[in-house]
DNA sequence: CTGAAAGCGCTAACAC
DNA sequence: GTGTTAGCGCTTTCAG
């Protein structure tokens, strides 16, 4: 009897009901099959409640081999917790919840700890992975593939591996925000991409800008993307640079909205006006908290909440149904006609 | 042999170094005060990464009685991840990661099954309670308490609980927004509350708010503040209603930045003018995403970063040593003057 | 220095 | 119907 009170375990419930431990277990989880009479259940669960027995997790993890929590890799290094990540998760919980109440195991997002430290085999039943800076040969990555472990990715996924994927269809996405401008007139459009090294996302969204080009006839090697890895300082870097040379575009398609402002910014310091001189598409969400923003980015609305609703009920679907073939999981998304788009000169 | 390969265990890397299952934990473990041969350390060392094995850290938890990782209550019932929370937990995460990597585990928050599920003795090492709805009376809470388990509350707590509990000075807060207002010649200042009944936060903001009132020689009781219940919502229907009668009000000091804008909007949609009719200060913050709010608000600025930081490292503090005495940890706040206060006629 | 053995608390198959 | 028993995978004491 150390400091902190024993615990009360199935043993000491069983000696309080007069039954074995095994009864206890039989008793408090319902378990179909095993008939008891009534007599020694009531007594069971009166001495349980007495005595404020709880299972231990824990043991009933091991026992069961199942832990009722499911991982979720964040990868965003300083500050996961951005509106971005939250409104993910938010639709995660909610999907987590619609049934038996699975609890969110939320993990450090290194690469190499990813899923050493999550993962594990057996410290959660399913990993969720938000935009993974993972590549598809990683070691750990490959072996909890093949061995089936439940896993889905969310709004950007190692390239070429054979894994659920949830996110918007970002090719289209792109190919919306050009295609806006193109019909405003421009044909000078600089295109400010996420890390098309490692995010599956800002590739697919290229794709549809350079669609959109050559749809519209124009030669998308003329004006190269350029690489400001979903970052809006790094957004300002490179239209500083830009500018300093005589801009020979009229409009941006940003690949998402920290760059947009970003750049908008920058624009704005320079004297330019937006959209009077720059026209500007994005695609994005804002936080929807309630609280008034500045919202006058014409964009893409990424529906964050209803992607990590489907990433939820998939991996609960994956986790029942280990053997499920990968399935791209395509969530609607809308447009958002902001002011930031004048039609060209 | 099932579908899935069969999980590599500590006795297969004994096996395959050739030694005892005991000396594969003492090696990996790198337990002090045991010596063993540095040639079977590197045998054993070299089995475990061929086999790609990794200690279950479920039977680990149950072996040693310790998890790893700590829970997270979000009582927020609809959307637990708003940028409130998101904040804090950022903070949290950065002290958690600080020095061993714990996890954290993201509980419901619904009162009943707040502690039930989470805590449970020892699913987690410890409990970061995030303005925990429940009572100071609630038996679980109370069984917790009593048995010393690690639990730091964060924002607002159970009313007389001895427990640790970080936030801001809330009084001192709800004193300097009023006393604001009447520097400003203000002398009927209206105070929309949070939810009195049951978090601390609110009732201490009031208090402020009484002090102040007090201190300039004005009587508390003229006007009684209104239970918005943190909601713009709720904060919306309540100006309607107390507009609809003529108001007697140059001022309103509302408790958090939500009612502060639902109770804005209404006043612009009734045709007064902020700050030009009505003044108003407020609590809170705002998302700190580096996207461009309208951030008129004047008020006391929340660090809600540095709340969640003090709460992971004080949370840390109270597993290493478990009899610590209960603290209040108060967090230094600034203000924030935005453009939401005139001065009075 | 190494290996055997006893738990951690729970579940589930299997006799009684 | 009810109780006994053998693990789940790991840690750790205690002999060898």
């Amino acid at each position: 009897m150390s400091l902190e009170a024993r615990t009360v375990t199935r043993k000491d419930v069983a000696k309080a009901a007069g039954v074995s431990t095994s009864a206890v277990s039989l008793v408090l989880n319902d378990n179909p099959g095993v008939r008891i009479s009534p007599a020694t259940r009531q007594r069971v669960r009166e001495a349980a409640a007495k005595l404020g027995y709880s299972p231990n997790p824990v043991a009933r993890a091991l026992a069961m081999g199942v832990t009722g929590n499911i991982g979720v890799a964040l990868h965003y290094i300083k500050n996961p917790f951005n509106s971005f990540t939250a409104t993910i998760l938010d639709g995660l919980w909610e999907a987590l919840h619609e049934k038996e109440s699975y609890r969110c195991v939320l993990g450090q997002g290194h690469a190499q700890c990813l899923l050493g430290k999550l993962y594990n085999t057996s410290s959660v039943d399913g990993l969720v992975l938000i935009a993974p800076p993972i590549d598809a040969d990683d070691p750990e990555f490959k072996a909890a593939l093949e061995r089936n472990f439940p896993m889905v990715c969310v709004g950007s996924k190692p390239k070429g591996a054979a894994i659920d994927y949830v996110d918007i269809d970002n090719v289209l996405a792109g190919y919306q925000a050009t295609r806006r401008l193109l019909d405003a007139g421009h044909t000078k459009i600089l295109h400010l991409a996420g890390p098309l090294a490692e995010n599956s996302a800002a590739v697919d969204r290229q794709t549809g800008y350079f669609n959109a080009l050559r749809e519209a006839g124009l030669d998308p090697a003329e004006m190269p993307p350029i690489d400001c890895s979903f970052n809006g300082r790094f957004a300002q870097v490179a239209m500083e640079k830009i500018l300093s040379t005589k801009p020979a575009f009229s409009a941006i398609f940003a690949a998402n909205t920290a760059m947009a402002y970003g750049a908008q910014r920058i624009l704005l310091e320079k004297g330019y006006s937006v959209p009077g001189d720059i026209s500007i598409t994005s695609i994005d969400r804002f936080p929807s908290d309630g609280i008034l923003v500045n919202d006058t980015i014409t964009r893409v609305d990424l529906p964050l909440h209803d992607i990590g609703e489907a990433a939820g009920r998939r991996i609960l679907e994956r986790i029942q149904k280990t053997d499920l073939p990968p399935k791209r999981i395509v969530i609607p998304h809308t447009w958002y006609e902001g002011a930031s788009i004048a039609p060209a000169l």
